[in-house]
DNA sequence: CCAAAAGTGTTATGTCTACACCCATGA
DNA sequence: TCATGGGTGTAGACATAACACTTTTGG
């Protein structure tokens, strides 16, 4: 290292367009489950660079908002769901590069919904789609920019979350069954829960679920209807779910 | 919402000096044990804004160079000491106004050392302190722009990070005792754990720390001498550390 | 010898896992 | 009535918290 570092104070004679000037974006990974898989909403990019392929929704935050508030303003336009709470921010990315016009540093939040196939299809249905996770990122789809990062940073994001936060009442709408819940913990985690003790470990975090006492009807298959239950307050940091999985088991083994 | 929103796919006819340019810098929160309390490396700023205030080293990052490479050089000018592998990244901020002077967008970062105090003097001894955390926080001692928050969510992401990750060898030296690695709980969580339990579930974590067959000598007061230990590989997630502490007695209860 | 700090043993209590078994439904 | 999924019970394995007790030092 040569050259002493300006310190944040910054120098007496300080004129701001002799430091590096950069585009700010915020891009939201919005996540959905459907068809008990999980899903990204994805746009499809119509001009270069990246001409083509997929991207996570985004744009550039304006000098008078906040980053949250960029972020909201995002989710809002582009799926018209008013979803702040479930705003995360999780990450900025600002590789030199990774857009290919200019010097641009990008922070990501993470949105999480419940299933949203008509909201997407809405704002502009040729452009926008969900994709399963697993394709975006097994490179059977291609993203652009470094967005293949993006998501997989926000995926294990979300794998910690669950575990500590209420985020997956997010993912289930407004009444659910303790199968619907278990389904995103097995789709995130990507193992297979007991639903007994899965149950009871939900149960036992006072007054995170609630009982509505209506029941679902049961699939074509039948079976017994299961009970129906809405969100309580959503806990905050410190009380987390134990995960209770079967010793080491994962989903697929024999 | 009325104007439709730019995706991040941008318009055909694109030109970068028409979207909001900003200053992007990066700030690191260093972090480190002191006379048993936990304690943050601010500078005082010698120039207006917030001339004579407190503020964690921070820089502007260089388009040539990564976020997490700026946050590496900033910390290796400001304290001497290379500890990239000791970098998280936690946090963007971006509130309009947080800089009086410009539209300036920062990313924070968390570095942990082992006790710092000759290292801080040694780059600008005037200007370099370590600070007990809590002064920094009560509002005792005032930092400049919105860097109290930014400590603030520092100290509370070491605090999962402890859980998490093998963080607390970091705050140790090379090799250490027990207690030395309580201690850092004990500060970062405000608990008293107790000691027999701790050492349970730290050697219960396979391969954390390693026994090194010395023995560090006592203090005046006398005592046992402790076993020295050294931080074996770091566990990666999936493997926290389950929190022993006496029931919810908290440090300082009588 | 006494106080202090480190380290080990022990026990009651709590939590987790696996799985048996009962319940309510569709076909 | 059978197959299917929901929900409860329970026993053994395991983890945790509290604290008594032993070890080894300084004074």
């Amino acid at each position: 290292m040569t050259t002493k570092t300006t310190h944040h104070p910054l120098p007496p004679h300080y004129d701001p367009s002799q430091y590096p000037a950069f585009a700010v974006t915020v891009d939201v990974v919005v996540l959905t489950m459907s068809d008990s898989r999980l899903h990204v909403l994805l746009v499809r990019r119509g001009v270069p660079p990246f001409e083509g392929m997929w991207a996570i929704p985004g744009g550039f935050k304006r000098p008078t908002e906040t980053l949250d508030g960029a972020a909201k303003r995002e989710l809002a336009e582009e799926t018209g769901v008013d979803g702040a709470s479930l705003l995360t921010q999780f990450g900025a990315y600002g590789d030199p590069g990774r857009d290919p016009r200019m010097n641009v540093v990008t922070v990501a939040y993470l949105a999480v919904l419940r299933d949203v196939r008509g909201i997407a299809a809405g704002t502009d249905a040729a452009a926008a789609a969900l994709i399963p996770v697993s394709e975006a990122l097994n490179g059977k789809i291609k993203l652009a920019f470094d967005h293949a990062k993006i998501v997989r940073d926000a995926v294990e994001r979300v794998g910690v979350d669950l575990d500590l936060t209420g985020i997956a009442t997010a993912f289930v709408g407004p009444t659910f069954t303790f199968a619907e819940l278990r389904a995103v913990y097995e789709a995130v985690w990507g193992v297979q829960l007991d639903g007994a003790n899965f149950r009871r470990s939900i149960v036992a975090e006072d007054g995170w679920v609630v009982p509505t006492g209506r029941r679902a009807r049961p699939g074509s298959a039948g079976g017994k209807p299961a009970e129906l239950y809405r969100a309580g307050r959503m806990w905050k940091h410190g009380s987390p779910i134990r995960r209770s999985q079967p010793n080491g088991r994962r989903k697929g083994d024999s």
